[in-house]
Order: C-alpha cells, then sequence, then structure tokens
DNA sequence: ACATGTGAACTAATTCACAGCC
DNA sequence: GGCTGTGAATTAGTTCACATGT
C-alpha cells in the first residue's frame, strides 16, 4: 500500500524514516534555545549534544531533509530552525481540542507548551455538564454534545482524548468521524481507527513499567549468582504451577491502569 | 561496555529486546481485562487484536520470555498475567516520588494508574514553601530540601519530574546524586544523566508536533501537484534568505516548550 | 485440526568511516 | 583543518511461513 508517487519535483524525496520524525521536535527545542542566546552557527556535534544523541545520526537525519549545512563551518541556526519548522508544520496553525478536563486534560490545557509552536487550544469538551461553562485556563468548557459542531467551526484536524479509558473508545470514533484525522491519546487504551488517521500514545503507567523492568535488571545485577538460582528455582516452581493450573493465592492481582 | 556475562544458568537468556519490553504493558494490561471477564485462555491472535499488535509479533514477544503457551490451546490468561508482571518487576512494590507539584505534578498524584500495578506514590515534592504541607491527592506536600532525606528513608529508585523545564536537570541530579537511577521526565528537557540511570521521558510538545508533521502530510497529499509548486517556490526564496541571514519577520518566531 | 514457537527473510535504524567541500 | 553529507557495514526489529507439539 502507498507504494505509487512518482516524484513529482526534486523538492525533496519521498519518506523520511519515521525516527527521524520523532527527533526533528528534539533538535528544534535545542535550536530554538540557541537562538535565543544569538548563537549564530552551530556544528553536529554540538547540536547533538545538546539534543541528546550522537552526531552521525543528527547529520544523517539533516541529510533526509537536505544538505542545510555548511561543510567547514556547520548549521546556520535561524535557517535550520525554519527549515524543521517548516518541514514539521509548525509555520501553520493547528487548532486542537481537548477532550475530557479532568485533572490532566485541564494540566494539558494549562500547558504552556501548547500555545506555542503554532499549536493552539481551539476548545475544551467534557461529557459532565456541571462543567459546560466553567473557564479552565481561561477557555470555557464545552459539553460533548458540541463536539461535532465545534470540529467543523474551527477546523479541527488534531484531538487529545484526556477522558478516563472507558470513554475513550467512543470519543475518538466522534472525533473521527466528525473529521479528526490525529489523536493523542492519553487513556490508557488501545483505540481502533480507520485507516489514514495517526494516533500516538502518552501512557504514564507504560512509561513506568518500562521503567521498572530495567530497575529490576539493576538490582539483579547486583545480586547476580545467589538472585540466578533462586530465580531459576522460582522459574521451575511457577511452571510447575501453572501447568496444574494452581491457585491464585499466589498470583498477585494486577489491576488494570 | 555491558559486554561480559556469560549467561550463568538457562533462566533465561539475555537481552529482551527494547522494543519487546515496550510492549509487554500493554499485553499486561490487555490480559488484565480478560483476567476480570474470567477468560481462562487466549490465543494469540485474539490477545494481538486486543493489544493492537500483530500475532507473529506478539509470539515472537512472548518467545523471549519462555514457552508460556500451549499448541493447539493458546496462552492460560493468568498464569501469562503472572509471568509477565513478574518479568516487568511488578510482583514487588515500586515506591516512586513526584517532583515538581503543579498542575501536572497534581495530575499525574490524582491518576489512579499510578497506585495500581505496584507503584506507590511515596512523596510529593516542591520547591514552593507555600505548598509545603498541603495534602495532594491525600498525600502532604514536602518541601525540596526534604529531598534527599526521603528518597533515602523510603528506599526510593525511580522518580518523576513534573517541574519546569528550567529546574529540570537540577532536581534530576539531587534525585541521581540521592540514589535515584529511574526517571521519568515529564520536562521538556533533554536530561542528563551517568550511565546506569535510566531516563524515560514523556513530552506533549514533541508528540503533537510529530503529528502536525503527519497532518500536513496527509493534507499535502490532496494538493498535490499545485502545492508541490508553490512549496518548491518557497523553497528557493527561504534558501536565498537563509545564506543572507534575511529579516526575522518572515521566520517564525518558535518558542520554547 | 489447530495454534504455538522459531529459523529465515526482510525491512528499518544506527553507526562507521571517509570522500567532498568550504 | 575542520565539518558536512553519505555510501557501506552493522545492528535491531518485523514479518513470513512452517515444523512442532498437543
Amino acid at each position: 500500500m502507498a507504494t505509487g508517487r512518482t516524484h513529482r519535483t526534486a523538492t525533496r524525496s519521498r519518506g523520511i524514516p519515521e525516527a527521524t520524525v520523532a527527533r526533528l521536535p528534539l533538535y528544534l527545542r535545542a535550536l530554538t534555545a540557541l537562538s535565543e542566546r544569538s548563537v549564530p552557527t552551530v556544528s553536529s556535534e554540538e547540536l547533538a549534544a545538546a539534543a541528546g544523541v550522537n552526531s552521525a545520526k543528527l547529520r544523517k537525519d539533516f541529510s533526509y531533509l537536505g544538505s542545510y549545512g555548511t561543510r567547514g563551518v556547520g548549521y546556520d541556526v535561524e535557517y535550520l530552525v525554519y527549515q524543521i519548522s517548516r518541514e514539521l508544520g509548525l509555520t501553520q496553525d493547528w487548532p486542537v481540542v481537548i477532550v475530557g478536563i479532568g485533572n490532566l486534560g485541564a494540566a494539558l490545557a494549562n500547558y504552556g507548551g501548547f500555545a506555542s509552536r503554532g499549536f493552539r487550544v481551539a476548545a475544551l469538551i467534557d461529557a459532565d455538564p456541571a462543567m459546560a461553562g466553567k473557564p479552565v485556563a481561561g477557555i470555557p468548557v464545552q459539553h460533548t454534545d458540541e463536539l461535532e459542531k465545534i470540529i467543523d467551526d474551527n477546523g479541527v484536524s488534531i484531538g487529545v482524548i484526556a477522558t478516563p479509558a472507558g470513554a475513550a473508545q467512543q470519543v475518538c470514533e466522534r472525533l473521527v468521524a466528525a473529521g479528526v484525522t490525529s489523536i493523542l491519546n492519553f487513556a490508557p487504551t488501545v483505540l481502533s481507527v480507520p485507516d489514514g488517521v495517526d494516533v500516538r500514545k502518552v501512557d504514564l503507567s507504560i512509561e513506568l513499567q518500562i521503567l521498572a523492568f530495567h530497575e529490576q535488571r539493576k538490582a539483579g545485577e547486583e545480586a547476580e549468582a545467589q538472585a540466578d538460582a533462586v530465580l531459576a528455582a522460582e522459574a521451575e516452581a511457577a511452571a510447575a504451577k501453572g501447568a496444574g493450573k494452581g491457585p491464585d493465592g499466589d498470583v498477585p492481582a494486577v489491576m488494570p491502569a
């Protein structure tokens, strides 16, 4: 799928790798900081350090955008800021709606990083009628009933879901039906969407679990030999139990997040 | 670095791929939901659908943990929940501190998914003396002065940074110095940490920018030919300006998030 | 019959290392 | 001399397809 496209101009070829796209905002932030300090140029080495990546990766990333540097010198900060902004689509205004104005939704609405960089909170939407009209971050909350109208009136194509998990899929479907094609999901659920709709998820619980995994690793590294023996025994016991469908008193009741 | 380790037991080999680790929480969530509905077994196909991945990937992922399924049948839900929980280190208790109790920090403290799954908010820390003693999510906020003592007293190894960007690196250093080895960073900054410390970042602004990139792509796909011409012209103009360090009226003033 | 577990094939991403240009 | 830009080499991750075991 999505082949075709006999690249028509030499503007810039097809397909910037996804991994590269994900790093562009990082570079942009570092460059913006340099720009504010009026630094005129920067080398791949310096910029890479500021962005927390290695310089080969950065140069390769930039090579997908074009040849924007000068050999022997480095990159012009202002120019790169502009090019990356344009590549990311930040030279235009993106109206965004936030659905679910609980603790998290309110925090997001108040988050400064939102307003800057071309994103504008066009509306806050919540299912609770008691919230309707109440201003959060200076914006009056509107009721879910208005969702379709809000999307349409404001030409919103990006939606943020900050509802409880149970409501997320339904909200998602309404957003998509109303014309939203990009969703940032903070609810701890897998959203299913039709082709052509992008979803990105931000999930606190998952991040913590990944950290816990590595943390456990570290602890194990210290203990080493003795722990290894213990774990082996444990694994065997567990395997035996698993096969026989043992009592669940042992199995920790892990709650859904 | 980090080579060595002549795997001592056959318990389970070294190195579960990072991509797999990142999906385990997803599987766990789907399994937990099944467990609550008292579903006894599940096939890779079904579970993969629930987790939003394809079944080959899921089976491969599980193969790194061991052979926990039954051919011709599927996976025992309870047993898998236990195995994945154990692998992720969720069978133990992880005390966590949240530093920076603003809008976001408070939202995180209130977030339910935290308390479950082995994570426990051990303390809330803020630099504002006026916050000290005030309860948030039922936990009294403590002043930053106490940071080291809190980490030490509670044996905290995971810290969450929800401070403004400017304070994040400093907070990070204090956490690390006090013994924290895993950090979840919500501040829009690159943290630099010594080897052996894990950092994961959650960055609203970056996620939105990635969505904007794809969104712009979609729009461009419709416009196609005419847009291509325009962009080419634009690029040329920009190139000319960039070389000559043009007036910044044209360059969008992109703010740091 | 059926669904897992896994080598093998493939695709994506990273890193190396150096030619090319200022 | 120094730093970019990029092919080539390497490593990581995904998907295929089928042998294997129940």
